[in-house]
RNA sequence: AGAGUCGGCUAGGCAAUCGCCCUUGAAUUUUUUUCAAGGGAGGAAAGUCCGGGCUCCAUAGGGCAGAGUGCCAGGUAACCCCUGGGGGGCGUGAGCCUACGGAAAGUGCAGCAGAAAAUACACCGCCUAAGGCUUGCAAGGUCUUCCUUUUAUAGGGGGGAUCCAGCAAGAACGGUAAGGUUGAAAUGGUGCGGUAAGAGCGCACCGCGCGAGUGGUAACACGUCGUGGCAUGGUAAACCCCGCUUGGAGCAAGACCAAAUAGAGACCUAAUAGUGCGGCCCGCAUUGGGUCUGGGUAGGUUGCUUGAGGCAUGCAGCGAUGCAUGCCCUAGAUGAAUGAUUGUCUUCGACAGAACCCGGCUUAUCGGCCGACUCUGCUC
């Protein structure tokens, strides 16, 4: 696993797979635009989900330009998200207002933060 | 040059890096993975408003109801679409708009204004001819009275009454609908005659209805002829009537794989019956149907892109379109693929993302390009 391709592999593929983290969210990290759920998986590789909701955002046109932006961001910090499933909801209408660039920004600050929480609990776990 | 009308095309390009989906080929032991090549959203993909294909319900059949549709001809798989034509309306014009069958089968509806809104009425006005009314007049008639002439009949003269006849004036409980006022709409228009005043009351012209004729496949047009003084106010996206069309549900249709609407038990119900069948009846098929208990799956494959397909040329047609030949294969995802970052093009944009597939309609839309045509102005 050393290059930033994103097959099926590393995506929630099944309403299962999506319920697995919902009943049980361990780390957290949101704001206005995006709201970032995790979940511990056990694998070598981490594993992405997304939820645009229509009421959000109306335009299919929209829905698909958010999750790309996540998708992309997701794929080139996928190594130091290793062992995590994480899904990602989109908020609120409030993003369409913001460009690409300060999304991008936003979904950075979440992956660093998810990170250092899931790093933290590690040690803790063991200690 | 300016203003405008109609039609068509286009919908960022290029480069680098990192990625996504599909197909083909190669490597790998098949799975998997890797590499290479090729392809990868729209003119509206949208709204889901029509019409089809396809699938299942019966092989989708008859009638009623319901729904849709509505000038004519053609095109098409089909249409509420398109093309051409006709009628009506708008515009100087190119052009644009038009649910455009029936109102003498019936029912209903019409605010405000106005005299009056469908029945003919009569507010203002005009008129006083006929018939009647009121008032006046008194030369006729009639009645009455007085005077006078005469023996008398009768004659002459004066007064009064009456309203029989007459004359004049007035109006309406009469005539009229020309003129006025309202309105989207008021029972043909103009002129002449006519009349008490007026009126299709009569005539001329125009308009209208009906019939014939001519042209046109037809809608319809023409106005040559005849005929009717004119009759049927509007509204049918009000009910309705008439003609035509129309079975229902949808790709979560449906099919396949695996034990898979399975298999098991209990109770209830039924042959003029139940179910398929979801408006009703007929008809057709079938022998079951309903409730409950307990048990189990809710995954994968397919349908899924070669099609009423595109492009080019030729022929037929005013055109929509059809036919022939040649070439091409051009998204098939399914937690849902086309992106991100950077640079550059002086400027880079709008509306917006395929979900079974087509043909239309409607709505949204930045900018650019091309063609045809119209009007106005200037120059020659």
């Amino acid at each position: 696993m050393d290059g930033f391709g994103f097959s099926k592999q590393l995506r929630l593929n099944t309403p299962k797979d999506y319920q697995r983290v919902f009943n049980d969210v361990q780390l957290k990290s949101g704001e206005k635009a995006f709201l970032c759920l995790a979940k511990a998986n056990d694998l070598a590789y981490p594993r992405l989900g997304l939820i645009a909701p229509k009421k959000h955002l109306k335009l299919a046109v929209d829905r698909n330009r958010v999750k790309r932006i996540v998708r992309d961001s997701f794929r080139l910090n996928q190594h130091d998200l290793v062992g995590l499933d994480i899904v990602v909801l989109v908020r609120s209408k409030y993003l369409k207002e913001l460009s690409s660039q300060r999304q991008l920004a936003l979904l950075e600050g979440h992956w660093s933060r998810l990170i250092s929480k899931f790093s933290q609990r590690e040690l803790e776990f063991k200690g």
